[in-house]
DNA sequence: TCGGGTTATGACACCGATGTCATGACACCG
DNA sequence: CGGTGTCATGACATCGGTGTCATAACCCGA
């Protein structure tokens, strides 16, 4: 591969003068610019980013470590993918800031993060992000301070700078909505309570309750999924089945997920209960393979995910720069309700004064 | 950041010796080596890719080409993420080569890619791997000489090597699997004929019908989808009311993919027909957020896509070492029939004889 | 006891860029 | 017309490792 010796020979130039074209840090002589340049495209020229690293300290790179691709497939869960979204705003926002990511797979095993880590700071990356695959807290056990770093949908101990879903106040705002419809028994079919998500969002159904004066019955919460169960549906089965049994039942049922929601819709259907006719459903998540292809189509709250993305990099190219300004503690990030027909109004106020419609 | 400098003047020993401490490649004295160990950790030091591969011309990186991240969001359709499972095993086999895999993600637009293949050859990647969201035709317009080059899940006009989903086996395979069943009169609802895996599968339909004697009837054979129509099921609507209104109606209907028969499920119903008592219905991917939570469950087939990437990424490794006898051409990869219960046997011949159930 | 082989280590050049400084040619200003 | 500033360019050192070669100490067998 040709080297910027080669190019300065065949030009009749210095290295230094195509080093200047190349970065255009001084001024080049018109003529002698061309000459570069079409000596530069005749032999395919393409600068070493490690060379140029190496003298300039700056690599240019941000590594990023997710288990976003790898755990996919082992649960074949189709959790809204948030991590990928995340991904997604991350690479947008370097790419825009001519930074270069590195993704680096966990492959599942959190084990495999200190080497990947090492392998990052070997190839100098100016700043770190790990996205988790869902909220959470963690333990990076890898002490880092060569470089900034930045936790999104995560968080520790240490403080470290985050980027995190607001789950409370959007199952607060979802639950309000549903509220403003005229429901006043809400059941609520949560994720597994090992889940910080799923603390949160218990929260932000209370808070919901509060806000409104309802009291808080703690019948119409039932937990509908437990971790490592994920293709065991008889435990969200039997909490369905006491929410439908008990005296008052709910006049709508949030569900800890889309996911949820669209096996709900699957229980319901085969005990003769339409929605949503005979009874309402909320998801969460707004993942849209489900909650627009449901019948009817499934009313939940979108995290912006790629928002989040987008935040993250954006302050940690902050922090890269030096810039103090920047938050220590976890940054929240919320989103919008989106209403589609799986709930009904039980009174005639119109619910979609400030609604959001999916198109 | 510490260097190899400065662990040696810490160490008291010459750079090279921290060199050959770090590599292994000549012998160290014991008390040497346990010295120069010390130092490195207490110092924190961690070596330059970039120094590193400046002399030795090997920079450990491979370059990986994709919309998988990017895509997913805005169509939002679970096509089942084929390029992201093909990512995961490329990833995985890299690993294990001792491989770091730069990441690129085209962001949708394929007017990037050029941009990406020159950051990843400024990068000085040992090879480069593209990897398309589905089966189709594609056109690099950069001419990549300088490294090796594999295409997945894709292929263009100068014969690059690549690696390829056997629809049309896949396709043949499930239909023969249909036939041993029983059924003679299959219907199938295609995906767009626009797409290269919908010409394939077509053409494996038709093999399974030949192979079993059975004529083939175009009125069997609808297209049940239309690309950018993602959430329009108006023309799924109609072709598959051709279908049922037919004087001699389908058994079984075979779907573009599991997302098809997801809608087809849903249209189904409200016509108040029944699966699989009515009628059967067989998809495509195994996409298993859909196949195992339909009910009944989807009898469907899988591509092996992570298997793909790992082929890719063998053959990729094996052309980097200059290893000629990788194939030049397209390497066909098929999968297995997954059988669930969306079809039942018109027959007493017991169809799961070689059959593969999941768990 | 001496030559040949192995082990352990260091000196030095080099990979391919860029930062720093120097230099020559002009142009402009008072 | 001399001084000062800008433009255009090159020489040279340097970033942090590794490849090559040299060297010294030691062991071993003839």
């Amino acid at each position: 591969m040709a080297t910027i010796y080669d190019v300065a020979k065949a030009a009749g130039v210095s290295p230094k003068t195509v080093s200047r074209v190349l970065n255009g840090d001084a001024p080049v002589g018109k003529e002698t610019r061309k000459i570069v340049e079409e000596t530069i495209r005749k032999l395919g020229y393409v600068p070493s980013n490690a060379a140029r690293s190496m003298r300039s300290n700056r690599s240019g790179l941000i590594g990023l470590i997710t288990g976003a691709i790898s755990l996919t497939k082992e649960t074949g869960d189709p959790h809204g993918l948030p991590d990928l979204f995340i991904v997604q705003g991350i690479q947008k926002e370097m790419y825009d800031a001519g930074k270069t990511l590195m993704i680096a797979d966990t492959g599942g095993y959190s084990d495999s993060v200190p080497g990947l880590i090492r392998t990052f700071l070997e190839h100098r990356v100016e700043g770190l992000i790990y996205v988790a695959d869902r909220h959470m807290k963690i333990n990076l056990d890898t002490e880092v301070e060569a470089v900034p770093l930045m936790l999104v949908n995560c968080f520790d101990d240490r403080g470290t700078s985050s980027v995190l879903p607001d789950d409370r106040a959007l199952q607060r705002d979802l639950v309000t909505r549903l509220i403003q419809c005229g429901h006043k028994r809400i059941g609520f079919l949560t994720l597994d309570t090992l889940m910080e998500a799923s603390v949160l969002r218990t929260k932000g159904y209370r808070d919901a309750l509060s806000l409104a004066g309802i009291s808080f019955d703690e019948d119409l919460v039932r937990i509908g999924y437990e971790e490592g169960k994920e293709t065991d549906s008889t435990r969200l089965m039997n909490s369905l089945e006491k929410l439908l049994k008990l005296p008052k039942p709910p006049t709508v049922i949030c569900c800890g997920n889309d996911e949820m929601a669209l096996r709900v819709y699957g229980l319901l259907r085969t005990r003769g209960v339409k929605v949503p006719e005979e009874i309402s459903i909320a998801g969460f998540d707004n993942y849209r393979a489900i909650a627009e292809t449901l019948f009817p189509p499934l009313t939940t709250v979108e995290l912006p995910y790629q928002a989040m993305g987008r935040v993250a990099a954006r302050n940690l190219l902050a922090k890269i720069r030096g810039d103090a300004s920047v938050e220590k503690g976890p940054v929240l990030v919320s989103g919008p309700v989106v209403w589609r027909t799986s709930v009904t109004a039980l009174n005639t106020v119109s619910h979609l004064s400030n609604g959001r419609i999916s198109k």
